[in-house]
DNA sequence: TATTAATCCTACTATTTTACTCGGTTTAGA
DNA sequence: TCTAAACCGAGTAAAATAGTAGGATTAATA
């Protein structure tokens, strides 16, 4: 699995803060409610977007979430990387120095996993958060 | 990640296993040594492959593993398929009935795992075991 | 026929990751 | 001051991962 359920509760619940952005911040309680996801574990996957730089909250009463920037300018890649920690498919194709595999240069499968992470990257980074929510809205 | 030791383990044996291929079958432990990787544990990858019909081994002495089709006609799908389960990037896109997701038709997210499971597969099923050995010998 | 070298099979295990829960602290609006 | 929110850290049960270990079976060969 590529993506756990971090990931894809970060996701789901990034477009539904989007759909539901008004003039105030929007609180997790309201989220975790409307996608059925625990608030407490919710809590902890907003504290890794905050910290990434993606979400922006306003603590105290009437507090909440707001996007950090456009949603137009958030990619999918952003999102995901933040909240899984690497995207990649297989360690080897990593650009951290501990976990790049010996045998890097002689390995046969290597190219082929480097042409995948590529693969994946590109949809990532080219879908933004605003292309998940328009096209929701074209379905409807 | 994606792919886990099991599923990097058995494509690299299978690719060696192709490259070192003679009129003999070809005993687990040269492939471990070749590529060092625990034998015992590569025992249980390639009894895996076994039972997917990808290799056909021969008991005894003089015994060993080769593969059961051309490795033109096996896809690397088929390879990581059958090690790692399944190579769906999220549980929600999967065929089986007990994991699929009950918001499958309303979630937002949901079609663009799916056209990230579809990348994904494309890629891998439109390489051959082949392919990757020929990839090899080019950049000799 | 005994030896040897291989596959085959099952069970166990240590570590890590995952997906949470829980209890409390801090912050700020009404 | 009350309340509702974000914030924080610790703990935990279950599953997955990456093995190890020990033996049973099979078949070629000396």
């Amino acid at each position: 699995m590529l993506i756990s359920t971090r990931g894809r509760y970060g996701l789901r619940s990034l477009v539904d803060l989007v759909i539901n952005a008004g003039d105030n911040p929007i609180p997790l309680r309201e989220i975790a409610e409307r996608q059925g996801i625990s608030e407490s574990y919710l809590e902890q996957v907003f504290a890794i977007l905050r910290k990434a730089g993606l979400i922006t909250a306003v603590r105290g009463s009437y507090g909440g979430y707001t996007l950090a920037r456009p949603a137009s300018e958030i990619t999918i890649k952003e999102i995901l990387s933040a909240l899984e920690g690497s995207l990649v498919p297989v360690d080897c194709v990593t650009n951290e120095q501990n976990s790049q595999c010996r045998r890097k240069n002689s390995c046969i499968t290597h190219s082929f996993w480097k042409e995948l992470d590529v693969k994946i990257s590109e949809l990532l980074s080219s879908t933004t958060l605003q292309d998940l929510v328009n096209k929701n809205e074209n379905r409807l």
